[in-house]
DNA sequence: GCCAAAAGTTAGACAAGGCTAACAATCTGC
DNA sequence: GCAGATTGTTAGCCTTGTCTAACTTTTGGC
Protein backbone atom coordinates (compact mmCIF):
# COMPACT_ATOMS: atom_id res chain seq x y z
CA UNK A 1 0.00 0.00 0.00
CA UNK A 2 2.18 2.56 0.93
CA UNK A 3 4.46 0.90 -1.98
CA UNK A 4 1.85 1.28 -4.40
CA UNK A 5 1.20 4.88 -3.30
CA UNK A 6 5.04 5.47 -3.58
CA UNK A 7 5.11 4.03 -7.04
CA UNK A 8 2.37 5.79 -8.13
CA UNK A 9 3.13 9.62 -7.17
CA UNK A 10 6.76 9.03 -7.14
CA UNK A 11 7.56 7.23 -10.33
CA UNK A 12 10.89 8.28 -10.74
CA UNK A 13 12.29 8.17 -7.27
CA UNK A 14 15.64 6.48 -7.81
CA UNK A 15 15.16 3.99 -4.85
CA UNK A 16 11.64 2.64 -4.19
CA UNK A 17 12.29 3.68 -0.62
CA UNK A 18 9.76 3.04 1.96
CA UNK A 19 8.38 6.76 2.77
CA UNK A 20 9.24 9.59 4.38
CA UNK A 21 12.89 10.38 6.45
CA UNK A 22 11.41 8.70 9.69
CA UNK A 23 11.18 5.54 8.26
CA UNK A 24 14.33 5.45 7.25
CA UNK A 25 15.60 6.14 10.33
CA UNK A 26 14.00 3.84 12.18
CA UNK A 27 14.85 1.34 9.46
CA UNK A 28 18.83 2.17 10.08
CA UNK A 29 18.04 1.79 13.39
CA UNK A 30 16.91 -1.45 12.97
CA UNK A 31 19.84 -2.90 10.21
CA UNK A 32 22.14 -1.46 13.10
CA UNK A 33 20.34 -3.84 16.07
CA UNK A 34 21.03 -6.52 13.82
CA UNK A 35 24.60 -5.84 13.97
CA UNK A 36 25.12 -5.06 17.32
CA UNK A 37 25.69 -8.95 19.08
CA UNK A 38 27.94 -9.85 16.41
CA UNK A 39 29.70 -6.49 17.44
CA UNK A 40 30.06 -7.34 21.10
CA UNK A 41 31.20 -10.88 20.38
CA UNK A 42 34.05 -10.42 17.90
CA UNK A 43 34.93 -6.93 20.29
CA UNK A 44 35.00 -9.36 22.59
CA UNK A 45 36.74 -12.64 21.67
CA UNK A 46 39.25 -10.13 20.13
CA UNK A 47 40.25 -8.88 23.65
CA UNK A 48 40.04 -12.51 25.20
CA UNK A 49 42.82 -13.74 22.18
CA UNK A 50 45.01 -10.29 23.41
CA UNK A 51 44.65 -11.01 26.82
CA UNK A 52 44.26 -14.54 27.56
CA UNK A 53 46.11 -15.90 24.31
CA UNK A 54 42.85 -17.59 23.37
CA UNK A 55 38.58 -17.19 23.39
CA UNK A 56 37.16 -20.05 24.79
CA UNK A 57 33.22 -20.16 25.32
CA UNK A 58 33.10 -20.29 28.57
CA UNK A 59 35.02 -16.78 28.71
CA UNK A 60 32.64 -15.44 26.52
CA UNK A 61 29.65 -16.75 28.40
CA UNK A 62 31.09 -15.23 31.23
CA UNK A 63 31.86 -11.83 30.06
CA UNK A 64 28.52 -11.65 28.40
CA UNK A 65 26.28 -12.73 30.98
CA UNK A 66 25.03 -15.69 29.27
CA UNK A 67 24.73 -19.33 29.04
CA UNK A 68 26.82 -21.64 27.15
CA UNK A 69 24.28 -22.45 24.96
CA UNK A 70 23.48 -19.35 23.95
CA UNK A 71 27.05 -18.49 23.47
CA UNK A 72 27.28 -21.85 21.45
CA UNK A 73 24.18 -20.82 19.00
CA UNK A 74 25.61 -17.37 18.60
CA UNK A 75 29.21 -18.81 17.81
CA UNK A 76 27.34 -20.83 14.99
CA UNK A 77 25.89 -17.67 13.54
CA UNK A 78 29.02 -15.62 13.63
CA UNK A 79 31.27 -18.72 11.73
CA UNK A 80 28.20 -18.99 8.96
CA UNK A 81 28.28 -15.43 8.68
CA UNK A 82 32.16 -15.33 7.66
CA UNK A 83 33.69 -13.51 11.03
CA UNK A 84 34.86 -16.50 13.22
CA UNK A 85 36.16 -20.45 12.87
CA UNK A 86 35.55 -23.27 15.22
CA UNK A 87 36.24 -26.42 15.52
CA UNK A 88 34.13 -28.83 17.92
CA UNK A 89 35.74 -28.61 21.74
CA UNK A 90 38.14 -26.02 20.65
CA UNK A 91 38.30 -22.31 21.03
CA UNK A 92 37.33 -19.44 18.72
CA UNK A 93 39.70 -17.55 16.35
CA UNK A 94 38.51 -13.92 14.15
CA UNK A 95 38.87 -14.79 10.71
CA UNK A 96 40.15 -11.54 8.88
CA UNK A 97 37.15 -10.02 8.90
CA UNK A 98 35.91 -10.62 12.07
CA UNK A 99 39.41 -9.23 13.26
CA UNK A 100 38.79 -6.19 10.97
CA UNK A 101 35.12 -5.74 12.77
CA UNK A 102 36.53 -6.21 16.05
CA UNK A 103 39.23 -3.48 15.52
CA UNK A 104 36.74 -0.97 14.10
CA UNK A 105 34.46 -1.90 17.44
CA UNK A 106 37.01 -1.80 19.65
CA UNK A 107 38.05 1.60 17.95
CA UNK A 108 34.29 3.10 18.00
CA UNK A 109 34.16 2.20 21.95
CA UNK A 110 37.46 3.36 22.68
CA UNK A 111 36.03 7.15 21.34
CA UNK A 112 32.48 6.65 22.62
CA UNK A 113 33.70 5.83 25.86
CA UNK A 114 36.64 8.57 26.03
CA UNK A 115 34.04 10.72 25.02
CA UNK A 116 31.51 10.31 27.95
CA UNK A 117 34.47 10.40 30.66
CA UNK A 118 35.35 13.80 28.93
CA UNK A 119 31.86 14.74 29.09
CA UNK A 120 32.01 14.31 32.72
CA UNK A 121 30.38 10.87 33.64
CA UNK A 122 32.06 8.55 35.76
CA UNK A 123 34.22 5.60 34.58
CA UNK A 124 31.18 2.70 35.20
CA UNK A 125 28.19 4.56 33.68
CA UNK A 126 30.06 5.47 30.83
CA UNK A 127 31.27 2.06 30.34
CA UNK A 128 28.12 0.76 30.56
CA UNK A 129 26.51 3.37 28.14
CA UNK A 130 28.95 3.63 25.54
CA UNK A 131 28.17 -0.50 25.47
CA UNK A 132 24.97 0.22 24.28
CA UNK A 133 25.60 3.57 22.44
CA UNK A 134 28.44 2.46 20.34
CA UNK A 135 26.47 0.57 18.17
CA UNK A 136 24.04 3.72 17.00
CA UNK A 137 26.81 6.48 16.21
CA UNK A 138 27.33 7.14 12.89
CA UNK A 139 30.49 7.88 11.14
CA UNK A 140 29.59 11.79 11.48
CA UNK A 141 28.78 11.53 15.36
CA UNK A 142 31.96 9.42 16.35
CA UNK A 143 33.98 12.30 14.25
CA UNK A 144 32.47 14.91 16.84
CA UNK A 145 33.42 12.38 19.50
CA UNK A 146 36.69 11.86 19.21
CA UNK A 147 37.18 15.76 18.27
CA UNK A 148 35.19 16.48 21.99
CA UNK A 149 37.45 13.83 23.70
CA UNK A 150 40.32 15.02 22.16
CA UNK A 151 40.47 18.84 22.77
CA UNK A 152 42.10 20.30 25.11
CA UNK B 1 35.38 -21.06 36.07
CA UNK B 2 34.70 -17.17 37.09
CA UNK B 3 31.66 -18.69 38.20
CA UNK B 4 33.48 -20.92 40.82
CA UNK B 5 35.95 -18.46 41.45
CA UNK B 6 33.87 -15.98 42.21
CA UNK B 7 32.13 -18.46 44.54
CA UNK B 8 35.17 -19.19 46.26
CA UNK B 9 36.51 -16.09 46.32
CA UNK B 10 33.84 -13.96 47.27
CA UNK B 11 31.46 -16.23 49.11
CA UNK B 12 30.06 -13.05 51.09
CA UNK B 13 28.49 -11.66 48.14
CA UNK B 14 25.17 -10.16 48.51
CA UNK B 15 23.18 -11.28 45.31
CA UNK B 16 24.04 -14.41 43.56
CA UNK B 17 25.14 -12.12 40.56
CA UNK B 18 26.62 -13.30 37.35
CA UNK B 19 30.38 -12.38 37.16
CA UNK B 20 31.85 -9.40 36.86
CA UNK B 21 30.75 -5.80 35.47
CA UNK B 22 31.05 -6.43 31.89
CA UNK B 23 28.31 -9.10 32.33
CA UNK B 24 26.39 -6.23 34.12
CA UNK B 25 26.71 -3.75 31.32
CA UNK B 26 25.86 -6.28 28.46
CA UNK B 27 22.71 -7.16 30.76
CA UNK B 28 21.98 -3.78 31.02
CA UNK B 29 21.99 -2.97 27.39
CA UNK B 30 19.88 -6.52 26.91
CA UNK B 31 17.54 -4.96 28.87
CA UNK B 32 17.21 -1.65 27.93
CA UNK B 33 17.28 -2.91 23.68
CA UNK B 34 13.86 -5.01 25.15
CA UNK B 35 12.22 -1.86 25.67
CA UNK B 36 13.33 -0.33 22.28
CA UNK B 37 10.18 -1.04 20.48
CA UNK B 38 8.08 0.04 22.96
CA UNK B 39 9.33 3.37 23.29
CA UNK B 40 9.71 4.11 19.77
CA UNK B 41 5.52 2.79 19.52
CA UNK B 42 4.38 4.91 22.17
CA UNK B 43 5.86 7.99 21.46
CA UNK B 44 5.25 7.80 18.33
CA UNK B 45 1.49 7.12 18.96
CA UNK B 46 0.89 9.98 21.29
CA UNK B 47 2.66 12.32 18.33
CA UNK B 48 0.18 11.16 15.68
CA UNK B 49 -2.64 11.73 18.40
CA UNK B 50 -1.06 15.58 19.15
CA UNK B 51 -0.99 16.17 15.34
CA UNK B 52 -3.37 14.40 13.64
CA UNK B 53 -6.18 13.41 16.52
CA UNK B 54 -6.03 9.55 16.24
CA UNK B 55 -3.24 7.15 15.68
CA UNK B 56 -4.18 4.75 12.86
CA UNK B 57 -2.07 1.19 12.37
CA UNK B 58 -1.40 2.51 8.85
CA UNK B 59 0.34 5.83 10.04
CA UNK B 60 2.28 3.94 12.80
CA UNK B 61 3.42 1.63 9.63
CA UNK B 62 4.12 4.15 7.12
CA UNK B 63 6.61 5.94 9.64
CA UNK B 64 7.80 3.15 11.30
CA UNK B 65 9.03 1.55 8.21
CA UNK B 66 7.03 -2.07 8.42
CA UNK B 67 4.29 -3.73 6.97
CA UNK B 68 0.61 -3.48 8.83
CA UNK B 69 0.44 -6.63 10.38
CA UNK B 70 3.75 -6.21 12.11
CA UNK B 71 2.54 -2.99 13.62
CA UNK B 72 -0.85 -5.45 14.42
CA UNK B 73 1.17 -7.95 16.65
CA UNK B 74 3.33 -5.09 18.35
CA UNK B 75 0.47 -3.17 19.12
CA UNK B 76 -1.18 -6.19 20.49
CA UNK B 77 2.22 -6.66 22.56
CA UNK B 78 2.04 -2.76 23.71
CA UNK B 79 -2.30 -3.74 24.62
CA UNK B 80 -1.06 -7.16 26.73
CA UNK B 81 1.62 -4.38 28.35
CA UNK B 82 -0.98 -1.90 29.33
CA UNK B 83 0.60 0.77 27.65
CA UNK B 84 -2.66 1.48 24.77
CA UNK B 85 -5.64 0.21 24.01
CA UNK B 86 -7.36 -0.89 21.19
CA UNK B 87 -10.74 -2.06 19.44
CA UNK B 88 -10.49 -3.66 16.91
CA UNK B 89 -10.31 -1.67 13.26
CA UNK B 90 -10.27 1.31 15.27
CA UNK B 91 -7.39 3.50 16.29
CA UNK B 92 -4.97 3.45 19.17
CA UNK B 93 -5.23 4.78 22.56
CA UNK B 94 -2.39 5.38 25.24
CA UNK B 95 -3.02 4.24 28.89
CA UNK B 96 -1.78 6.06 31.08
CA UNK B 97 0.57 4.17 31.49
CA UNK B 98 1.40 4.71 27.73
CA UNK B 99 1.20 8.04 27.70
CA UNK B 100 4.01 9.06 31.16
CA UNK B 101 6.08 6.69 29.05
CA UNK B 102 5.34 8.30 26.09
CA UNK B 103 6.35 11.94 27.68
CA UNK B 104 9.66 10.48 28.84
CA UNK B 105 10.79 9.06 25.94
CA UNK B 106 10.25 12.71 24.15
CA UNK B 107 11.56 14.23 26.96
CA UNK B 108 14.64 11.99 26.11
CA UNK B 109 14.64 12.14 22.62
CA UNK B 110 14.19 15.46 22.73
CA UNK B 111 17.08 16.19 24.37
CA UNK B 112 19.63 13.62 22.88
CA UNK B 113 18.39 15.43 19.61
CA UNK B 114 19.50 18.89 20.89
CA UNK B 115 22.85 17.41 22.16
CA UNK B 116 23.85 16.17 18.89
CA UNK B 117 23.18 19.47 16.88
CA UNK B 118 24.91 21.42 19.51
CA UNK B 119 27.85 19.44 19.02
CA UNK B 120 27.70 20.40 15.80
CA UNK B 121 25.90 17.72 13.82
CA UNK B 122 23.55 17.89 11.14
CA UNK B 123 19.70 17.90 11.59
CA UNK B 124 19.33 14.92 9.60
CA UNK B 125 22.34 12.54 11.28
CA UNK B 126 21.09 14.09 14.25
CA UNK B 127 17.32 12.61 14.43
CA UNK B 128 19.04 9.12 12.62
CA UNK B 129 21.55 8.61 15.52
CA UNK B 130 19.03 10.10 18.54
CA UNK B 131 16.71 7.28 17.50
CA UNK B 132 18.92 4.72 18.35
CA UNK B 133 20.98 6.56 20.84
CA UNK B 134 18.14 7.76 22.98
CA UNK B 135 17.25 3.65 24.26
CA UNK B 136 20.86 3.88 25.67
CA UNK B 137 21.64 6.47 28.05
CA UNK B 138 21.47 6.25 31.70
CA UNK B 139 20.16 9.52 33.60
CA UNK B 140 23.55 10.76 34.37
CA UNK B 141 24.31 10.99 30.71
CA UNK B 142 21.39 12.66 29.80
CA UNK B 143 21.67 15.27 32.34
CA UNK B 144 25.12 15.30 30.75
CA UNK B 145 23.34 15.75 27.37
CA UNK B 146 20.84 18.12 28.41
CA UNK B 147 23.32 20.34 30.41
CA UNK B 148 25.77 20.57 27.22
CA UNK B 149 22.86 21.31 24.90
CA UNK B 150 21.44 24.08 27.45
CA UNK B 151 25.01 26.16 27.96
CA UNK B 152 25.08 29.43 27.29
C1' DG C 1 46.76 -43.29 33.62
C1' DC C 2 42.10 -42.70 35.99
C1' DC C 3 38.29 -40.34 36.93
C1' DA C 4 35.81 -36.42 38.52
C1' DA C 5 35.09 -31.75 37.38
C1' DA C 6 34.90 -28.41 33.92
C1' DA C 7 33.80 -27.14 29.43
C1' DG C 8 31.29 -27.84 25.37
C1' DT C 9 27.49 -29.57 22.57
C1' DT C 10 22.82 -30.91 21.31
C1' DA C 11 17.95 -30.92 21.63
C1' DG C 12 14.07 -28.56 22.33
C1' DA C 13 11.16 -24.78 24.19
C1' DC C 14 9.71 -20.07 23.85
C1' DA C 15 9.03 -14.98 22.83
C1' DA C 16 9.97 -11.12 19.87
C1' DG C 17 9.77 -9.07 15.66
C1' DG C 18 9.90 -9.21 10.96
C1' DC C 19 7.49 -10.86 6.48
C1' DT C 20 3.64 -12.43 2.71
C1' DA C 21 -0.82 -14.03 1.40
C1' DA C 22 -5.48 -14.03 2.02
C1' DC C 23 -9.53 -12.34 3.89
C1' DA C 24 -12.71 -8.85 6.37
C1' DA C 25 -14.28 -4.40 7.59
C1' DT C 26 -14.65 0.40 6.82
C1' DC C 27 -14.80 4.53 4.19
C1' DT C 28 -15.66 7.40 0.21
C1' DG C 29 -17.09 9.32 -4.08
C1' DC C 30 -20.41 9.12 -7.02
C1' DG D 1 -26.43 3.30 -0.96
C1' DC D 2 -22.98 0.73 -3.50
C1' DA D 3 -18.59 -0.50 -5.53
C1' DG D 4 -13.96 -0.02 -5.26
C1' DA D 5 -10.19 1.57 -2.58
C1' DT D 6 -8.26 1.67 1.73
C1' DT D 7 -7.46 -0.07 6.07
C1' DG D 8 -7.19 -3.71 9.35
C1' DT D 9 -6.90 -8.56 10.77
C1' DT D 10 -5.60 -13.36 10.70
C1' DA D 11 -2.81 -17.21 9.63
C1' DG D 12 1.41 -18.90 9.02
C1' DC D 13 6.36 -18.70 8.03
C1' DC D 14 11.12 -17.39 9.35
C1' DT D 15 15.23 -15.82 12.11
C1' DT D 16 17.25 -14.31 16.27
C1' DG D 17 18.37 -14.80 20.82
C1' DT D 18 17.44 -16.46 25.16
C1' DC D 19 16.79 -20.48 28.36
C1' DT D 20 16.99 -25.57 30.72
C1' DA D 21 18.01 -30.39 30.60
C1' DA D 22 20.75 -33.93 29.23
C1' DC D 23 24.63 -35.65 27.08
C1' DT D 24 29.76 -35.85 25.56
C1' DT D 25 34.41 -34.46 25.46
C1' DT D 26 38.41 -32.61 27.47
C1' DT D 27 41.34 -31.58 31.24
C1' DG D 28 43.89 -31.84 35.42
C1' DG D 29 45.01 -33.65 40.12
C1' DC D 30 46.37 -37.46 42.21
MN1 LIG E 1 28.19 -2.93 22.71
MN1 LIG F 1 31.73 -2.70 22.89
MN1 LIG G 1 14.22 5.38 19.14
MN1 LIG H 1 12.43 8.44 19.65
Amino acid sequence: MTNVDLQKTNAVEPEARAGDARAEAFQGVRAARRNELAEDYVELIAELIHNQGEARPVDIATKMGVTAPTVAKTLDRLARDGLITRAKYRSVFLTEEGRALAKECRHRHEIVLRFLIRLGLDPETAEHDAEGIEHHVSERTLALFAAFANRS
